[in-house]
RNA sequence: GGCCACGUGGCGGAGUGGUUACGCAGCGGACUGCAAAUCCGUGUACGGGGGUUCGAUUCCCUCCGUGGCCUCCA
């Protein structure tokens, strides 16, 4: 099976050649710790947490490294703290808590290793005094910067020539840049803000800029040169074409990642999710009204490269497919492996560019198989095969309970209630019976009349 | 202003140079006291205009619309 993947590089799907097949190794941008993470944030986090899961299909599980970073020094970070007078590492350490839980509730694997750049300040340094001794940094009031004209083929990621670049510039540049387009690698810290002894003999202590954390640690964990590098499509440019520069100039590579793929917008309600509109939802939000599989299946109902667009209509279309798929599993074990074939036609799906809709189109018609054909194995097969997307991984009895805890009303007064139609019912007083049955249904919950004279019930939304 | 994406049926959303996925909703039927759930069946699409082609939703151009980025702001 081949994996292509589309590379923001060269524009086209590619297929995926590791440097070394026994160990594929994928650095993603993670978050800056400051602030419960929000929907959008959310997003590369389920994207690679499924290429993660599918390079692991292909390579092997223990033939894959996956490093996402935590952005632990910034600006934000800083201010944030402050305003709620806790120390930076206090806040830093409760925000990557809090982003843990919601991960994990969204149904992603931690990555391999987590790096705090805040760890990782000595291989910054390393990098910047090595870019100044090679030509292609400089310092200038005690800050040092990256020198753009250095570097021939700078913009070759976000395809940006360079005098447009100027020329669109809506910045004031400062006045110790040598050219407009270069940037910080290193800046002074002022009083009362974190800094670290500086490079290149400047005695002011400092703190690195925005992109050298990532080249730090991905150096530091993957090597000078890895595979597979991702993040949201707003960080191609200039984070990410910032990395570049520093990274192949630092090590005189001719590529820094092979691949660098990045995942389209997301847009709440059609609009975009921002502050000042008032349309801003964090995971934690979310997943208090909702299970963290149904918001994960809804982020995979969209290609990652399409924008997206993030509606209370979408949960509910996924949280009405996991109610059958789950009904349709049971309490099934899932079949995983190689030898499972539903596995591999969804791998088959996935491994075109991670097209995780029609994976998921998949997942309708072998649910149908499995439900129609009264075979366990097959039930277990296409657990397992919903299990490579991070999906069906709990039982129908944890589904079940897990919906149910999301209702107002205790279970013991839906057992009197339900009682009282069932004898309504026999006595054919079926206006009495049908009120009850509105009463619940005015509270989320679905009544059914089994075959067997039994009546049981769901939560509906 | 520059650069880059995207525009598919009522809604969501894949894909393809020629036989029009899939899900939800709708409609018809089975089941039911009536429903719900389930099962069976079923209609509807490819932003506008040019071009290439025997043939375009799919390729090219253009227009319109939407969104993103344009340097220290994940």
């Amino acid at each position: 099976m081949e994996l292509r993947l589309y590379n923001t590089l060269t524009r086209a799907k590619d297929p995926l050649r590791p440097f070394d097949p026994h160990n594929v190794r994928m650095y993603v941008c993670g978050p800056t710790v400051y602030d419960h993470a929000h929907i959008g944030n959310a997003r590369p986090v389920i994207v690679f947490d499924v290429l993660y899961r599918l390079l692991r299909r292909l390579y092997g599980t223990g033939h894959v490294t996956y490093v996402r970073n935590i952005t632990d020094v910034d600006d934000k970070i800083n201010a944030r703290a402050a305003e709620r007078g806790i120390s930076i590492r206090d806040l830093t350490e409760e925000t990557y808590r809090w982003f843990r839980e919601d991960t994990a509730a969204l149904g992603c694997l931690r990555p391999d290793v987590e790096p705090r750049a805040t760890e990782h300040i000595a291989e910054m340094r390393t990098l910047i005094e090595s870019l100044v001794a090679s030509g292609h940094a400089y310092v200038a009031e005690e800050h040092v910067l990256f020198h753009v004209p250095s570097m021939p083929d700078y913009g070759a990621l976000s395809r940006r020539p360079l005098d447009e670049m100027v020329a669109g510039a809506r910045v004031d540049v400062a006045p110790y840049k040598r050219d407009p387009t270069d940037f910080v690698l290193w800046k002074p810290s002022p009083d009362g803000v974190p800094g670290w002894p500086s490079p290149c003999g400047i005695a002011t202590p400092g703190r690195p800029g925005w992109h050298i954390e990532c080249s730090a640690m991905s150096w530091r964990h993957l090597g000078e040169t890895f595979d597979i590098h991702g993040g949201g499509i707003d960080l191609v440019f200039p984070h990410h074409e910032n990395e570049i520069a520093q990274s192949r100039c630092a090590f005189q590579t001719g590529v820094m990642a092979q691949v660098w793929m990045h995942n389209g917008f997301l847009m709440l309600e059609g609009e975009k999710m921002s502050k000042s509109l008032g349309n801003f939802v964090t995971i934690r939000e979310l997943l208090d009204e909702w299970p963290g599989e149904v918001l994960r299946l809804a982020m995979l109902s969209t290609h990652y490269r399409q924008p997206i667009n993030w509606t209370r209509q979408g949960l509910g279309f996924a949280a009405k497919t996991l109610d059958k798929w789950y009904r349709i599993v049971g309490d099934a074990e899932a079949e995983t492996g190689p030898d499972n074939p539903f596995e591999s036609e969804i791998a088959e799906r996935l491994a075109d560019d991670l097209n995780a809709p029609s994976a998921i189109t998949h997942l309708h018609h072998l649910a149908e198989v499995a439900e129609q054909e009264d075979d366990p194995a097959l039930r277990r097969r296409f657990k397992g095969a919903a299990n490579l997307l991070g999906l069906l991984d709990g039982t129908d009895s944890a589904w079940r309970t897990s919906q149910k805890a999301a209702v107002a009303l205790d279970e013991a007064s839906i057992a009197a209630l339900i009682a009282e139609r069932l004898a309504a019912r026999k006595a054919r007083d079926f206006k009495r019976a049908d009120q009850i049955r509105e009463e619940l249904a005015s509270k989320g919950i679905a009544l059914m009349d089994n075959k067997d004279g039994t009546t049981s019930w769901e939560v509906s939304r």
